[in-house]
DNA sequence: ATCAATTAAATTTTCGAAAATTTTGACATT
DNA sequence: AATGTCAAAATTTTCGAAAATTTAATTGAT
């Protein structure tokens, strides 16, 4: 593993609130390079490395990969130590067809209970997220740390008025456990998508309070990453087999 | 705190597998505590003491506290340290709410995909905890470590041949977080209930292969916990508020 | 040559103490 | 009395090295 490159990693998006635990600001730091790819599905995670690129020590660097094995990301082996969470198409169901019933569920608690503090966060959201998505459509293939960042945040933005904690949570682990099928399909993609329509339409439901429409919305928006993946892998999974 | 007696946990009831990690061990002894309530809702974990209980270093006992607070078990402030998760009707209300949809998605699933083993396996399951449970049921008012141990083992027995690891992984986290309300409506509970009865039920409708039914049975089963905790907390709530 | 046993090397897990942070309590100020 | 300041105490977080375990290499036997 040579030497990784922290400097495009926007960590301090986030509310920078109380300051970050050593183990917190190293889960951040491997969980983007794990989204992003740069620590690939099924790689080692190797403590020596590791604590020399983040400079921690080992039972903080275990804290951090520890954080990751709870959302997925990453696996381990009883005292065989920690890898990067492989990715299947079979995975990739799996999440969706949960994130078909939570974000809808998620979606309608929202649009019940939104106020109007909860409509213009949405609508400063989206101003940000737009300018990104369009700027970044004409070059397919890359699905980079903004990007990412702003389209996490629209989507928790939809849903952040639904009252129900452990749906939240649920969403949000499932939501980021499609990030790196996202950025794999959007690094197969050949030409560019006009996603910003689709985004935009679904929040136009959204704002409107029309559950039914932007459930349906919602629904179309997921399938349609998954579908396009497992196309995809499906046809290269034999070939191209890595790690 | 007093010193706690750990002389009734059957953490070894479990496969003993790979030998445990000292993480691991005081991760399942706390849980216990905790859902038990001995370690009680909103009561703060010390270090120091909880150190000394369990005889491990502070890097390893932060570690399982990390574990708890990813199941919603423990709560964490901070640099402020650890507390038990309080308890809440709201909480016991959202955990339901989502159990109903979940534990049904895996019932289904687990009947049309189960096959000879997974019957027996719910049978033998079933005989082990019918007989704790009559046995049990004299006794109102306390819930024992064994019967935890089996109804859990039942529960998941039921639903052991649904394929998707996603749904498996949420609903038992939610199984485990209903736990201390069982515990708690237990408690309360004044004269014997007629439990094996819906277990039974319960299992004739899964081993019949009839889902309708089965998600019927269940999500009535879940209910009831929920309802009667309710109401009983309800009434309770305002007078003895402790912690 | 293949396999099993043994030793050495690499790696993970755990500890005990140091560093950093928060809480408490005493004292002074308005 | 209420508020603010500062040092001491308590507590959590982090480290660096020791202990335990797994993996790889070496040797010897069939």
């Amino acid at each position: 593993m040579t030497s990784l490159d922290f400097s495009g990693i926007s960590t301090a998006v986030d509310q920078p609130e109380t300051k970050l635990t050593v183990a917190d600001d190293a889960y951040r730091k491997l969980r983007v390079l794990i989204l992003q790819g740069t620590l690939q599905p099924g790689q080692k995670l190797k403590f020596e490395v590791l604590q020399q690129e983040l400079g921690l020590s080992a039972s903080s660097l275990r804290e951090a990969f520890m954080k990751l094995v709870n959302e997925g990301l990453v696996q381990l082996a009883q005292r065989r130590g920690f890898s990067v969470a492989p990715i299947s198409i079979e995975e990739l169901k799996d999440i969706t067809r949960l994130r078909k019933i939570l974000e809808p569920l998620a979606l309608r608690d929202a649009i019940e209970h939104g106020d109007d503090a909860w409509e213009a966060q949405i609508l400063a959201t989206w101003h940000r997220f737009s300018k990104i998505d369009t700027a970044q459509s004409d070059a397919p293939g890359i699905l980079d740390d903004q990007w990412s960042y702003w389209h996490r945040a629209f989507h928790e933005s939809l849903v952040a008025a639904c009252p129900s904690k452990k749906t939240m949570q649920f969403r949000a682990v499932l939501f980021e456990q499609s990030e790196r099928y996202r950025a794999l399909s959007a690094a197969r993609r050949t030409k560019p998508r006009k996603k910003s329509d689709e985004h935009r339409k679904l929040m136009e439901a959204v704002l409107a309070r029309d559950s039914d429409k932007a459930e349906a919305l919602m629904i179309k928006h997921m399938a349609l990453t998954s579908n396009f993946l497992a196309n995809v892998l499906d046809a290269t999974q034999d070939s191209g087999k890595d790690n």
